[in-house]
DNA sequence: TAGCATTACTTTAGACTTCGATAGTCGTGT
DNA sequence: ACACGACTATCGAAGTCTAAAGTAATGCTA
């Protein structure tokens, strides 16, 4: 009898929230990296943005953080943007177990033509929302993070 | 010169929100899929959580919009269930395109003891959320949903 | 009933993902 | 000097994911 305990109304809510959130990724998530396809992938692509976004590029650990991906994962990111000349490695000569994650020039030009595109894709994506609905949904997707980000 | 068309406020804000959303669905996805690391995958828990929730099975194309995966995708993961001896296919006599996937008797008892356990972990991830942010966020995911729903 | 398009699943190739193990490297304490 | 523990990136195995091509069964139509 899987009646045993049945949930209250409160706890519904909440397992049908995270259902409504993955649904959103999914949905949203398919179609802006079919906008990118041609292009690149949506990993590939995040890394090269947050190399972009810094000066002298990053280490797998930071890349690791931000992008909540494992460091062995990016390893096989970075290859595939090496091999297609958009970035390169360089280890720290102070340090010499880090390696910096740089852009070639390529890369640059390239995250200058793909960001704001992307970017655009995004906005496009979320026209039609209403901005309160956009403003409530960041603070209370904020309040989630911060949840979430408290634990452990 | 990056800087040719800069973005509206409300156009910021609309990027924001989606990289809070991606946000929050890593962090979560993460806790729960180490909630369940022992037992399962996420993947092959939402295909087992699906079946289980339907009498007569499912066909892979049926799974296949309501996952949001590809039917190629599908195959490995229903043979990897097959082999754990969870699930079985059952061609329909219908119609020989067909492939019914169903739960075995083992593979019942072991939804009918990871769903509830599973739904636990995601209140429990949830529980100190307001519950007016829970019902907020709710009705906003759902008019996101409409929106990439009604999309082509 | 022979041809043809459609539908349903599988296969393949390439990419992403995690975890756990490994090998260098660094800092510290002895 | 040197051993120890911590940190960093890489590798390997297993699983997930997609798009595209392949195969088989069905249904339509002339």
């Amino acid at each position: 009898m899987p009646e045993r305990n049945p949930l209250s109304a409160a706890e519904r809510a909440r397992i049908g929230m995270w259902l409504r959130l993955v649904r959103c990724y999914n949905l949203a998530l398919r179609e802006l990296s079919s906008s990118l396809r041609e292009d690149c992938t949506i990993p590939q692509f995040d890394v090269l943005a947050q190399i972009r976004r810094s000066e002298d590029g990053l280490t797998f650990s930071a890349l690791s953080e931000r992008l909540l991906v494992t460091a062995g994962n990016l390893t096989g990111i970075v290859d595939r943007l090496e091999k297609r000349g958009l970035a390169r490695r360089e280890v720290n000569p102070k340090d010499r177990r880090q390696t910096f994650i740089k852009l070639t020039p390529e890369g640059t030009k390239y995250c200058d033509e793909l960001i704001p595109r992307h970017e655009k894709a995004i906005v496009e994506l979320f026209r039609e929302l209403g901005d309160n609905t956009v403003q409530n949904l960041r603070s209370d997707l904020d309040a989630i993070a911060a949840l979430l980000d408290s634990r452990d």
